[in-house]
DNA sequence: AAGACGGGGAT
DNA sequence: ATCCCAGTCTT
């Protein structure tokens, strides 16, 4: 009998110890609730390296929802616009208002609060109590969509593969792990040519290339 | 249930 | 030339 934790879970989080994504800004421990939603959402379909060349500026621009509420739209596209998606621009300034009047400048920390802010869905939502509350479930996105329903065999919308990453998201160290699977999508299992070849958990991966 | 948003890097 | 990227909002 397959054990997932032993058999992807433990492996993952060995895999992300060693060649984790450890240097990306957001990252960084002492960085506040605000500063990781506006990483979150500068990272909706956009690379992690790219949002990690205009991040710094940006997060020191607009530490705070009152510093980006009070800015002008035009600044905040200027700093979005090498990355593409400019309404992000719009979407920051109006959520971090929402942020302002609708729970003092505190970035929520429930769930159905959280979607309910402009920009913020159920992926952004999820990453927010994870890396904030330490919440033990899983966001998924792009990567993890890919990685569970290749390792697995299940062809699954994202929904039904939810299902599947919160029973996997230990209980401690749920950030961690979704940091492992991102990275480990990311770096080893991609959308075009998986490194199977060197892949820490070839052996039980469904769509293994041998 | 589709379409729009989007620049930049990889293939 | 085409695909892809820590998705979400609007028809």
């Amino acid at each position: 009998m397959f054990d997932p934790q032993r058999g992807f879970v433990d492996p993952l989080l060995a895999w992300h110890e060693r060649h984790g994504r450890h240097d990306l800004p957001w990252r960084e421990p002492d960085r506040t609730p605000f500063e990781i939603l506006l990483a979150e959402v500068l990272l909706q379909r956009t690379t992690a390296e790219a949002v990690a060349g205009a991040y710094r500026p940006f997060a020191a621009r607009y530490p705070t929802p009152g510093t980006i509420a009070a800015a002008p739209t035009e600044e905040i596209e200027a700093l979005v616009a090498p990355l593409g998606l400019v309404k992000r621009a719009a979407y920051l300034r109006r959520c971090a208002s929402e942020i302002l009047a609708w729970n003092s400048g505190d970035v929520p920390r429930e769930h159905s609060e959280l979607v309910n802010l402009h920009g913020v869905g159920e992926y952004t939502a999820r990453s927010v109590l994870i890396h904030v509350t330490g919440l033990g479930i899983a966001a998924v996105d792009t990567n993890v969509k890919r990685l569970l329903s290749r390792f697995f065999g299940v062809t699954a919308d994202r929904d039904r593969i939810a299902v599947l990453a919160d029973a996997l998201a230990p209980s401690t160290r749920s950030g961690d792990f979704q940091h492992a699977m991102l990275d480990f999508a990311a770096e080893v299992c991609t959308a075009g040519s998986p490194a199977c070849s060197s892949c820490p958990v070839r052996e039980p991966c469904a769509s293994s290339e041998g």
